[in-house]
DNA sequence: AGATAGTTTGCATTCGAATGCAAAAATGCT
DNA sequence: AGCATTTTTGCATTCGAATGCAAACTATCT
């Protein structure tokens, strides 16, 4: 066993360097025959901070460059029991929040040397093969934005990989959060809606199960009843803008009177709803119906709609949600820490006086 | 070397299993021990098609079951030479298709057991980053929907990486690509606009290096001059909203006289086109202004823009384009496909009678 | 120069699963 | 039962990089 594996493969005893064969990559091996030098020498090249000479690590570089070699991240893994993976999960669905969420965890990731493994969940059976396949893949953190139980977190704890939730979390149990409260801005919008003289208010929320429409709901409500504004009517969508559109009609259904001033919990709802408002109940967004909503999507501010909403600052909730699952895959037996970010007004044109 | 490496961790010689240390996760060897068989047979059970008997199988899946027991992929990966890891190129810029084609592919990758590496892609030098790290992750393939130079596709077929491009393709070379072609249905979308008098168009079109871009400005030149309509003006935009609604002041800035319909290149450019026409330069649409574009992307149909566009089947290009990684990854050598889709025009309210 | 401390380097082993090969067991056939 | 086949099983090795340890250098100081 004193020779290295390598030396079986087809190369003149002589140490002259053979052209590697059609499609095969380089190795370390590769490298440190060519260069002359230990297997061990190269891996230390690639290893920032390691200690090797400059000389030594020119003539490696040398040899690396010429045979194109980038070491493999998959025996590295192995080895390292790192495999910079990080598992992201985010709702396919179309609500465009999460795309943008997505695209910025992605930047984010590959800024800190991490790549995105990215998973679609729609349900918690989803999440339940997902978990599975990131357990295989060896991932090492998961960003949660997406469905997930409790049992399922539990097992990811369990198994020592750290999850990072984007926007939701267990009030049961310690975890590591990155999360927007607009409690304040709320307060401020609603405020701003009794100043323009409504009184009467509609509602549309999210899924029963799903935490950011139930405290967005639970702060409306609060907001409402300060502002002595009466919640005329609650109805439930499932964050799409069809749901939107459709649960306009079921307030206009359920009420004898349309409210003055409707409340979607995000923007995709809202712009359904200011739609269906306009082209087929014939209102005039906002002198007849004002609209406001939560997210602060890019689409939320195009000219159609401007509309007046609870920006979430998304770039900074990935960043930070990225910071966070590296530190805890460095130390994971740190405590837990939630990062809450407050949300910004965005003034937009879709609320004005209530109509008498 | 009689006795497995396994035999020298924490663990009774009298054969007794001890509980795996805190974190550590089961492996193969693990799951032999338990189940009092050998490492190759757990790993045979795993795999389909292995010669294995019934009574064995169960043994050993209980075993595993016990365990929680999952085969490490990135093992796996290492020696199959396989890591079923699928890179996927997308642009992270908001443009609406984007994230579209990425679920839909995620979506396919998963069902043929692949994972998708996410990699945001605005330039050509992130291109070039990018393939580094994809060889890295010893990808089994790439979907490339965004930038990618001929140096650079020459790189990974140099290396063996099967590229499947997303319209998009080098005409110098041979490719595998899934691509749609919309001539015919520019065609009709063009006589449309002649039959309802229109005889002056204008185009915003996209970036000059893409190609999605450049053929399609070439059907609609084509389809434009057969029909008898005159292109007044063309201005580039990025494929952004935001470009929409410049491209339209570019128009208006250099026509003494609007053009009764504007041809954009994509959706989200039509939207941006639709909203300053009506909010800024006080013209209705489609009374004053025909607005038509390309992609067929969720939010066209949205109320307020009711585009007509021509679509592209995108769930069963991106089935396809999964299929065909897969195809690649399993035979190398097999000549290259292009799989061409027709469009589809979506007939929507943004089109009309042109103004006398 | 010689002793000492500090760097660099190479050796050998390790990570966890897959697989060619040969041995062992099960099956079929006369 | 005896022999030939076929199917299962285990052994030993392999994938490619990282790393603890000891050996081989360098640099420093007296």
């Amino acid at each position: 066993m004193a020779n290295s594996p390598r030396d079986k493969k087809p190369s003149k005893s002589d140490g002259t360097v053979i052209p590697l064969i059609k499609g095969r990559r380089a190795t370390s091996y590769d490298v440190a025959r060519l260069a002359g030098v230990s297997q061990s020498a190269v891996s230390r090249c690639f290893k920032p901070g390691a200690s090797i000479s400059g000389k030594m690590r020119e003539r490696v570089m040398k040899a690396a460059k010429e045979l194109e070699y980038q070491p493999n991240a998959i025996a590295r893994g192995l080895i390292t029991q790192r495999s910079n993976l990080v598992a992201v999960l985010v709702s396919g669905r179309l609500n465009l929040y999460y795309p943008e969420v997505l695209f910025k965890i992605t930047e984010e990731l590959a800024k800190a040397g991490l790549q995105a493994l990215l998973f679609t969940v729609e349900t918690e059976e989803d999440a339940e093969a997902v978990i599975e396949q990131a357990w295989q893949y060896q991932v090492d953190g998961v960003i949660s934005a997406s469905h997930m139980s409790q049992a399922q977190y539990k097992l990811l704890e369990k198994r020592q990989i750290p999850v990072v939730f984007f926007n939701r979390y267990f009030a049961e149990h310690p975890n590591t959060v990155v999360f927007c409260d607009p409690a304040e801005q709320v307060h401020d919008v609603v405020k701003q809606l009794q100043a323009l003289g409504h009184r009467r208010a509609g509602l549309i929320i999210g899924p029963e199960d799903n935490m950011v429409s139930r405290e967005r709901a639970r702060m409306v409500d609060e907001s409402l009843k300060a502002c002595g504004i009466e919640k005329v009517c609650e109805v439930r969508g499932d964050f799409t803008y069809e749901s939107g559109t459709s649960g306009l009609q079921e307030i206009n259904r359920q009420t004898q009177e349309m409210p003055t001033a409707i409340i979607c919990i995000n923007d995709m709802m809202a712009m359904g709803c200011m739609d269906e408002a306009r082209s087929v109940l014939g209102l005039e967004v906002p002198k007849d119906l004002s609209i406001v909503s939560f997210d602060g999507i890019g689409m939320s501010q195009f000219a159609s709609y401007e509309l007046t909403t609870i920006r979430q600052p998304i770039g900074r909730m990935s960043e930070a949600a990225v910071r966070m699952i590296l530190e805890r895959v460095e130390r994971p037996d740190q405590s837990h820490e939630k990062r809450v970010f407050e949300g910004a007004v965005i003034p937009g044109g879709s609320i004005a006086q209530a109509p008498s």
